[in-house]
DNA sequence: GTTCTTGTTGCTCATCTGTCTCCCACGTCC
DNA sequence: GGACGTGGGAGACAGATGAGCAACAAGAAC
């Protein structure tokens, strides 16, 4: 356990050495020439002294604190940022980094966004995490570029910033096939109504996988609502009312899918047997807990907070040039999760 | 937009006076003596070349970081972290403060613990915060004691730290009353299996509120299983299999409860109408997700967050003495949040 | 009316925080 | 008199802090 009060004063006292030398053998410097014999006993000392080095008198010192600022939006409310302080948490302590977290808002204002960047700032983070909530287009607070960083799950309207995002389209054409893997060839889509990327994406990619299977995409039923599970109730009623209803049918996230099932339920319609559903999120708190077990899409929340952090470090470090990164989002896969809602449709 | 290479120097230089001159008009030094128009000018000068201290060097002097340490369970896999988070957040801005995040693990090793506390330490954090993902006893890392230091949701075994938790009697009383007062009279209990304290007095308040109000609270079903839906299922199917069963079933927690939701569709039994339900921490996920919605009882945990923060600050700037808090924990109610899923018992 | 004392105002100097890093010093052996 | 082996000194990082120093004014003593 290390006593703050120890300072590599206090070893060098106790060792019989200098300052200096001190500083040298625990930093390994390169150039130093000191005996085995003397290394030994500074290191022995200082660890019987329970030294532990002042980060902010390094930091001062050598301009890195080795501290990555993490703004993320919704703390709260999803567990998505969870997953991504979880995989920005593991990437940057496996590299000596820690996180200095921030919460803001969705709906915060440009100048709070602005002032949470400028406090990290001030604290002289190495590089910034902005993380949002779900993929969509951000205009940044104008101060962020002034240390390296990297933003999760949206990318800039201005579009020249390092920014990892989920393959929506591939994550899309999983879902739907596995239906059509299952044997479906009336599949339906229950979609946002928010002007999200994902929107527009899971859509198109819908759409042509059905095509690219031979089927008519185009002619698909697809109803839209607000994407919580009132309104995958209410669409999933709309689009099994219909005539020759879809056996199959994507949901935009797990929640609208939980509407779904309710609608189905209310329907007399058995999961998986009358009518199979995907989601997309896997939000593990529904997905898993529906019964049956929900077979959905999942974000790569916390490979994204990976990536992002992995690639933030590389930064700081001088590995990488983020600038070359900017030109095009990094895209990360959204692997299908199979549970037990997807089968074969009747006969 | 403050630039990162303008120092306290360079202001002096700029408004023509010295280094400490700055420094005490911007610190507002009591006992400075400095005219009103030089007091101006710096400040004027300051604002305009965008200057802002460096918390480091700043830190360094007054061994005082402003930051807040904060050790928190389980981060990506449950929403309460980030409630705890939030709330500890919120407390800390509005009080200059803020967080360095460390996510650990339930079954973390002692020796881990200890090294999250270690590096929280070497960044010389004001205090810590150490949270738990549910109320229970733990023993805490040897070395938190050196900064001062507070326990969310959870009490040391040693005992002799301050600590908030949820007043599960309170809450548990709630979500029985909640039933009682609808009318019923035949109440069960579905209980988790862990021995942790939330699962003893939950039933201890069960029962003490039916005797209290006349029932045979000793009589009354209960039934435990694994905390989880699939535990819920079978906990409700057996309770709800007995001759003359309860029409009103308080649940360990939402996701036991949602295990009901499932047992009581089976049966053919209506919620609220058949069957009243009330759960327990409200994750919004579920709960309010659940047809009809689930009336539950609140885990405080942005309470708990943001009270732990607020006298942790308030150690930190010597106003208050943890140690006297120390001697028995805070508790903080968890209250009733009425949805839908209660209603009076069919004659 | 001059000089001395005492006080006040306005601001600066020197030093400190803990660590790193460039450069230099000392002794010894060829 | 270099080369080598060993190690130390003195800033510097950016700001905080308390003692101290001019400059000037008012009051007191003569």
């Amino acid at each position: 356990m290390s006593n703050k009060n120890i300072g590599i004063k206090d070893v060098a006292v106790a060792a019989g050495v200098s300052v200096t030398t001190v500083s040298h053998v625990l930093n390994d410097v390169s150039y130093a020439r000191i005996s085995p014999e003397t290394r030994d006993k500074v290191r022995a000392i200082s660890e019987q002294l329970g030294y532990g080095p002042n980060r902010l008198a390094q930091a001062l010192r050598t301009q890195r604190t080795g501290m990555l600022g993490l703004v993320s939006e919704e703390i709260a409310t999803t567990p998505h940022a969870g997953r991504i302080i979880l995989g920005a948490d593991e990437a940057a302590r496996a590299r000596g980094y820690n996180l200095m977290i921030i919460n803001t808002s969705g709906s915060a204002s440009p100048e709070s966004r602005q002032a949470d960047v400028e406090t990290l700032l001030e604290r002289r983070v190495d590089g910034i995490l902005y993380a949002t909530m779900y993929h969509r287009n951000v205009e940044l607070p104008a101060n962020l570029g002034s240390v390296p960083s990297v933003l999760v799950d949206s990318v800039a309207t201005g579009g020249n910033i390092t920014a990892v995002i989920p393959d929506e389209e591939g994550g899309a054409r999983a879902a739907v096939g596995a239906l059509l893997e299952a044997g479906h060839t009336r599949v339906g889509f229950i979609n946002n109504t928010d002007d999200v990327p994902a929107t527009r994406q899971r859509l198109q990619a819908f759409r042509a996988t059905l095509t690219e299977a031979g089927l008519d995409g185009d002619a698909a039923p697809v109803e839209s609502e607000i994407s919580e599970v009132q309104g995958g109730y209410e669409a999933a009623r709309r689009i099994l009312a219909g005539e020759d209803p879809p056996t199959g049918l994507f949901c935009y996230n797990d929640r609208m899918a939980m509407g779904a099932y309710r609608a189905a339920a209310e329907l007399g319609l058995s999961i998986p047997a009358d009518l199979s559903i995907v989601g997309f999120d896997d939000q593990e708190l529904i997905a898993a807990n529906l019964y049956p077990g929900l077979t959905t899409v999942a974000l790569p929340h916390y490979e994204m907070g990976a990536w992002a952090t992995e690639h933030l470090i590389d930064a700081v470090e001088g590995k990488t040039d983020l600038a070359l990164m900017a030109l095009h989002p990094t895209i990360l896969s959204c692997p299908l999760v199979r549970r037990d809602s997807v089968a074969a449709p009747r006969q």
